[in-house]
DNA sequence: AGTGTGACACTGG
DNA sequence: TCCAGTGCCACAC
């Protein structure tokens, strides 16, 4: 794939989809990784367009105090937390407990 | 082409 | 240590 044919929202995609099951990242990660750490935004930005792309484990990315901030765009009020839980990550009071544990750096696994 | 916006991250008080 | 403010940059309009 030629890089430049991909726009910012598919490159954070094709990281999003990398992230293994029972993990989780951060936005800051998957944007360093993308090589632009200044918009961590961007990649929040880009999950929220990507509810139709059934692919894309947005659940598994969250901020970088592995808090559920995302957790508004999800249908219902714990969708995103049943997930993760549903992926043996626990989650209390959409906070990520162990993240250290369960996070996923995608610039040292990648 | 310019402006507004956001599922973040960092810094200073 | 904790919270509020500020920077940031790619996309939508």
């Amino acid at each position: 794939m030629n890089p430049k044919t991909l726009n910012f929202f598919e490159k954070v995609y094709e990281v999003a989809k990398l992230i293994p099951y029972g993990r989780v990242t951060s936005y800051g990660a998957i944007a360093t990784y993308l090589g632009a750490a200044r918009s961590a935004r961007m990649v929040g930005y880009a999950m929220n367009g990507s509810y139709n792309m059934d692919n894309v484990p947005a659940h598994r990315v969250v901020n970088r105090n592995g808090l559920l901030t995302g957790k508004q765009h999800f249908e219902g009020t714990n969708l995103m937390q049943q997930l993760l839980e549903s992926e043996g990550i626990i989650v209390i009071n959409n906070q990520i407990q162990d993240f250290e544990i369960v996070f996923w750096n995608p610039l040292k696994e990648l």
